[in-house]
DNA sequence: ACGCAATTGCAAATCATTCGCAAATCAGTT
DNA sequence: AACTGATTTGCGAATGATTTGCAATTGCGT
């Protein structure tokens, strides 16, 4: 499990690699999203970010957030239509059951499941790219 | 399995019960959904029920998707961020897999998987009030 | 320190969907 | 069949998240 400062370097790295400029927004951005241990949207991000730096703007933020979308250094989630949430992509593929209730995001995975999708997929005559797996569920009374 | 007649009089005793007025426009959507077999999304149903009847606009495709889906004749999905794509509720259950490639939407149904996502969710303390599962595919070269 | 292409902040543009409102139309009641 | 009033409609404007154009700024190789 890397630590979030690893996580800031790694995206360091990352980026210098891509042959992008390491600005000073990216910077703060960046380290906005190692730090994250939920799944926020753009806005929080920007607010968090901006704390750090203000001058840190919500374009230059869905603009960073595009660009390491497409390095696939973060993933895009549409748990709720309106507002796309990210989290970093280094851990270990898993899913997600959000509870209806209080909108808390827990992760789970399960070898079985993923298992059975490829199998599902395969009957049907296809290799899977990706999947979105969601249960939306209430905690038992 | 319902025929797109026995929908589209489903889909008028549904609205007549819950007190609403049986319009012009009301009735060319309701027929356009019940007799769609695809996944449309609220443009190609207005496009659809147009043709049918020019007296049909967009708001009253949206207001009456809004309608059908709080009396859950009808289901919403968000596949690709962006638009939303419905289909009538009366069919059994059963999840999507996309192909990456052409668009196609392939309906599925598995009862361990089905199972398999109850399980988990009780093992984390919840129980599933819905679930998204979709795959993203390619076909077998 | 210099030079310039990449990047930024801001405001305006997009895109799907919703909403306000005056005009039209259902669905009972004479 | 005409009357009536609340519901529904089409239109255009508003919304809210995200993207984009552009002039000003800044990272970074020289
Ligand atoms: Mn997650
Ligand atoms: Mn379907
Ligand atoms: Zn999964
Ligand atoms: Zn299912």
């Amino acid at each position: 499990m890397m630590t979030p400062a690893q996580r800031y370097e790694r995206f360091l790295t990352d980026l210098k690699a891509s042959g992008v400029r390491l600005t000073e927004q990216r910077k703060v951005i960046v380290k906005v999203l190692a730090e994250a241990r939920d799944h926020p949207n753009a806005d929080e991000l920007y607010h968090r970010a901006y704390v750090l730096d203000g001058s840190v703007s919500l374009s230059t933020v869905y603009r960073t957030l595009r660009l390491l979308e497409d390095h696939g250094a973060i993933q895009r989630h549409d748990f709720d239509a309106g507002r796309a949430r990210f989290e970093n992509a280094d851990t270990d593929h898993h899913d997600h059951l959000i509870d209806v209730d209080t909108g808390q995001v827990i992760e789970f995975r399960s070898e079985r499941i993923e298992k059975l999708q490829a199998e599902i997929a395969a009957e049907l005559g296809f290799d899977i790219v990706r999947h979105k797996l969601e249960l939306y569920g209430r905690k038992r009374g």
